[in-house]
DNA sequence: CTGAAAGCGCTAACAC
DNA sequence: GTGTTAGCGCTTTCAG
């Protein structure tokens, strides 16, 4: 391992002293001279400043945290590039981990990341938020990402009310009584959203209507499965995300219930893939790269920042609904 | 911010030394009774030990970078999975950075990565090899994923050969003879696969036959959709990979060629949508997560270490290949 | 405007 | 077995 170059031999090169080197590299005031001369000697050295010298002097890490469920999940892998599109605008490195959606293997990452003396965290939370609280406490900067759970907390989240509502609405003008949600764990506002919009429309409420998932594929086709299955009286579904729809067409062929004519399903989250499918998947896109650069411009600004950003979602219309069909079996 | 407890706080706690307790801390020899007494300190202040001084004085960091493309290709967020899966039972770190097979780029980002004083690299190398010259020499401990382009670097990679071989065989069985490869660039190995399988065959060898797009679904999108419009003469395509793949299902679709029946298709990457696409792709599946696992052992691991790393790759046929159509137009 | 010096938190010699 | 101490590379007072 070849020795690194130090500020000291760049001074040295440049015949000045250690703070002035720095001084200059750190944009502080300097006669041109010197500024020439020590210029000139980093770039001959070819000097990188050490970024653990510079982070333990100053107590802090420039870089940035993020935690997100499931990174094979296309909706937080195109989070993820959002916060890394503008990271690197800063130049600053990212360190992601993944959650699971496990609230103590998130526990343990934010540990690790603390370690590493990291003050700077985008994170979509898994659990309720409580264990946030030593974390905040600590004097970590974190913003949350597609959710909020907690109000002392800065978060860019979809505009899951409108969402919701916008895709309950249109599958309750195709005639569609008895609707379910099919969502992940910690999307409790989107479940909330839900069952206020069927409220809104008078629809029949009914508990069992929302089918919740853990953070995989088994997870998913499980569950939607299991609905499809014990509720032949359900027309339409939303899948709360796009790793849910996926389970649900394809639990849906398994159990050969076609759609749109024996169920209409709405796919939160547009993806490439929504198009392609069969049948193409009427979907309520939702900007995830947006909502990642969002939270990273937020994570990165210093004063006062606001409490909360909400991004709109939209509803694209493909072939996956249709009216009301008579109910199954 | 709260000041962050240190070791020195730890030591006067406990009556004892800093050295004790570092050594305490990390496994070191100490009597039974100064260990408890350690512990007992350290758990009560809820003791963290500081990254950056720990590396600061190693001279070195734990964590790891990731370099890949594009993290919102589900083929590199499986491979990041993989690495993330891996490093995380080292309770490592692990620093990502999208370099969108960007030559320029990903040095920048190897610089970045140097600056965090990270020795350990997972890289998807996006050009020929050439500039990992100076990283290397510095001692940067680095391994290629899913492509080979230095023989002084222990890579992990998909057995190109034997998949493209294996697809090339499948569509000649079928009776195609004009087949086209459709890739990104930087898969240098897998081109060369390309026209040493079709030679093999006795195929007729056409330079124009191999495509190549960008790093991007748009461009992925303007090489399927003009290869499909200038070579009506080829009855068979093989996407090098998923972007690539639904690029070609896309454009079929828009220029009204028909799958399988104008042409024939054969993806490579298997991913949860090519099942549910219409028509359901036959794919080369790839152990994108395997890749990146195995290549985060390897980066981790301190001797002697294999030059490559080949992992097989898998022909799941589905409905996206017919028999050769005659020559459309 | 510039240099000397004091640490940031930690580990690894080195003494005891 | 344990404590003392000298830095790792850097920034930042504080003098000059």
């Amino acid at each position: 391992m070849q020795r690194r170059i130090t500020i000291k031999e760049v001074a040295e090169a440049a015949g000045v002293g250690v703070a002035t080197v720095s001084r200059v590299l750190s944009g502080g005031s300097a006669s041109a001279e010197t500024r020439e001369k020590v210029l000139a000697a980093a770039a001959r050295l070819d000097y990188r400043p050490s970024a653990l010298g510079r982070n333990l002097r100053r107590q802090r890490t420039g870089g940035i945290g993020l935690l997100v469920p499931d990174i094979t999940d296309s909706f937080y892998a195109r989070l993820a590039d959002g916060v890394l599109s503008c990271a690197r605008s800063y130049g600053e490195p990212v360190t992601v981990g993944v959650t699971g959606d496990d609230p103590e293997r998130e526990a343990e990452l934010i540990g690790t990341l603390i370690e590493q003396s990291m003050d700077r965290l985008i994170a979509v939370p898994s659990g309720d938020g409580e264990m946030w609280g030593p974390a905040l406490r600590a004097g970590l900067n974190v913003v949350f990402a597609d959710r909020r759970v907690r109000a002392d907390v800065p978060s860019v989240v979809p505009d899951d009310r409108a969402g919701v509502l916008t895709a309950v609405e249109y599958l309750a003008g195709l005639g569609h009584r008895k609707i379910a949600y099919l969502g992940r764990h910690g999307q409790s506002q989107r479940v909330a959203a839900f069952t206020s919009a069927i409220a809104s429309l008078g629809l029949p409420a009914d508990r069992d209507l929302v089918v919740h998932a853990r953070s995989s594929r088994d997870s998913a086709y499980a569950a939607a499965a299991g609905l499809l299955q014990h509720r032949a009286d359900v027309t339409a579904v939303i899948a709360g995300g796009n790793v849910l729809g996926e389970a649900a067409v394809l639990a849906a062929r398994e159990l050969d219930v076609r759609i749109p004519r024996d169920v209409s399903l709405i796919m939160f989250d547009d993806v490439p893939w929504a198009e392609l499918c069969s049948p193409p998947l009427t979907v309520i896109s939702q900007p995830a790269q947006d909502i990642g650069y969002r939270a990273a411009e937020l994570v990165f600004r210093q004063g006062r920042r606001p409490p909360a950003v909400t991004l709109p979602t939209q509803l694209v219309v493909r072939a996956s609904c249709g009216p009301k069909a008579s109910a199954r079996r």
